[in-house]
DNA sequence: TTAAATCCTAGTAATCTAGTGGGAATAGGG
DNA sequence: CCCTATTCCCACTAGATTACTAGGATTTAA
């Protein structure tokens, strides 16, 4: 019942493009070196994050990448869900949306699956990066540096 | 982020304990055969569960498992952090309630991480085995046949 | 033209999952 | 006392997954 790696670095990562993209594309390598994530890995995560539409990409020198829609219409569930694929607990029609499950009445775990499922989806989709952002930023005015070393 | 057989497993055999143990002693076998989990590892599942106190054994013949308290006082989140150890997303000092981390200041995304923790642990903490126990015996008084092959 | 960047695909060591297998210890019933 | 049903305990393993690494193709600003 852990993360891995895929969003905890993926997460890291939007929120330094957040807080670096306002005036110009981030590279792979800055958030690479920023974050302490290798570089080949990053490109594979941030791939994910370009085919959830999450970031847009410019190619060539200069380019980089950048957030594709302001940070407050961003939720760390988005961000989370492009990584690592749904945020269920179990796999199950029933908790995916798709109510033709057939052992709808038979499974009373199910329920709980649910119940567990619907609370982590509301609590992440209720973050949103433009709050993160503003954290960081409050911590960096505070001159505490954030994330040194920490890999979570 | 998926719970692995061991929560989903676990839970089953512990709603069949519940069902069960009223009166006697419950085999591994009969849970094995009735949910469909294979015997050798429905052992080592429920041996987890007994060093978490959550069941009693009796060893030799027409020995089995029973419930260790009161359904009403065995929660799914003791289920379920027996089986898979804590629930919290990410390895992390300061969610793990040791507030000596050293990064405490400095990782923004932990409070994103904690949050996730603190609403799944209080939905399963929640839900006790008595009311899956509940909802179980009105399914089967409805004549629907409970966990038909799922293995959720 | 060159260098900085994204894009794309394949490989891989290490770890984890979901079991299997076998045998020792224990206890109730005949 | 013996048999059998049962828990208890430990070692092994095939297959999947994770967390990368490697390297080359493509694009574009200067």
């Amino acid at each position: 019942m852990k993360l891995s790696t895929k969003g905890r670095y993926g997460l890291r990562a939007m929120l330094d493009l957040a807080m670096h993209s306002e005036d110009e594309n981030v590279s792979i390598n800055s958030i690479s070196e920023r974050q302490n994530i290798s570089e080949n890995y990053l490109e594979q995560l941030i791939a994910k994050l370009k085919k959830a539409e999450l970031v847009n990409s410019t190619r060539g020198a200069q380019g980089g990448y950048s957030l594709a829609k302001p940070m407050e219409e961003i939720s760390v569930g988005d961000i989370l869900r492009a990584l690592e694929g749904d945020l269920n607990p179990v796999d199950c029609a029933l908790i995916n949306g798709n109510s033709q499950c057939s052992d709808m009445d038979c499974c009373v775990t199910k329920s709980v699956w649910k119940k567990i499922s619907d609370s982590i989806n509301d609590v992440v989709d209720k973050i949103t990066l433009r709050e993160l952002c503003n954290d960081s930023k409050e911590l960096e005015a505070k001159n505490i540096k954030t994330n040194s070393g920490c890999k979570l």
